[in-house]
DNA sequence: ACCTGAACACCGTTCAAGT
DNA sequence: ACCTGAACACCGTTCAAGT
């Protein structure tokens, strides 16, 4: 077996994900480079060739699995607007810890083709409970995620005031704005 | 006075700038390389270079160009809400006919400092008049733009399903959330 | 003043060769 | 099986030289 000449131990796949990331959260998907990369890791480039099938796959693992780790609320029977507040609260939290691969995600749809995500699953449930209709679920839920990705994408591109605070009251603005708006929604009074 | 060899007229900016539009609108703005319009305009890469300072530059004065021709709707002294929605309905339709230059844009916020642009203005006044007291203008139509601008990013990323009919409902979902959310805002029953 | 070719410092990726 | 160097086809941009 061949061992890297300037490591003597083997490269893993885990080793490469774990600096990838670190290089994407340092300076974006953009800052990532195969050949930085493979610097970073004192490797051949074409080392990572061996272990991922191009830059595309790499990033797609880096993805997914950061995806797998937003930590939604349980359903505890509590009122539909509470549910709602903290599951954009915990979306907001997870977009928040992985701001840079989060907003490459978002403009490169095709890797993860959400909709059994369970993300969906708990908009769905907590729709539901809100009254809206089978036949609006999709079209309420979609608008109501890109509501949220919107504000996200506002504060991860520096939209907002710098002051966290501030964007703290921004984001109860919003949320109470969608639950009074929604609550309007399913038992229209005009 | 030098031309160049293989066109005989000597190359404009207008030039540089419409076939560069027409390459952003095919393929995105990632599609644009200096390289690639150089040939496509059928002259050396380096003569760009003596029209415009660079493509980040370049990029730029396609962004605010377009951005100058968005049509507003002017104050006719309607209802606040039939006034977002005109407003919402003109901005959704810039963006629809830019649509790539505006992904991008929205990525660099950099490009382009808002806040004096006629479109917050616009809103501004509107919410004004829909009694949003002026502590809550900025927050209040930050949290708008971003839902808007999250609506249209999710119907150019393909997250919106393709029938124009059911995007058009989805558009006006958001819209009436929006404004039933703001009323129950200005007046607040809870 | 405007254009150009050669060159530099970067990319991602293929291929054939090493151990 | 894993690693590597050389090479290919791309980038954006600088520089010195042409007319």
């Amino acid at each position: 077996m061949a061992v890297s000449a300037r490591r003597g131990t083997p490269l893993t796949i885990e080793e490469i994900c774990t600096t990838a990331l670190r290089l994407v959260e340092e300076g974006g998907v953009e800052a990532l480079s195969m050949r930085k990369l493979a610097a970073e890791l004192r490797v051949n480039p074409m080392s990572l060739y061996h272990h991922v099938e191009n830059k595309e796959a790499l990033i797609k693992i880096l993805c997914t699995t950061a995806d797998q780790r937003i930590k939604l609320p349980a359903d505890d029977g509590s009122p539909w607007q509470d549910q709602l507040r903290r599951l954009a609260i915990a979306y907001h939290e997870h977009t928040r810890t992985h701001s840079n691969l989060w907003a490459y995600l978002h403009q490169h749809p095709e890797i993860i083709s959400d909709r059994k995500h369970a993300l969906w699953q708990a908009l769905y449930r907590i729709l539901r409970l809100a009254g809206v209709p089978e036949s609006e679920l999709r079209r309420t839920s979609d608008v109501l995620h890109a509501f949220v990705t919107g504000f996200v994408m506002a504060e991860t591109q520096g939209h907002l005031p710098d002051d966290p605070e501030e964007i703290e009251r921004d984001f109860d603005t919003a949320i109470r704005l969608i639950i009074h708006g929604l609550a309007n929604f399913s038992s229209p009074t005009s």
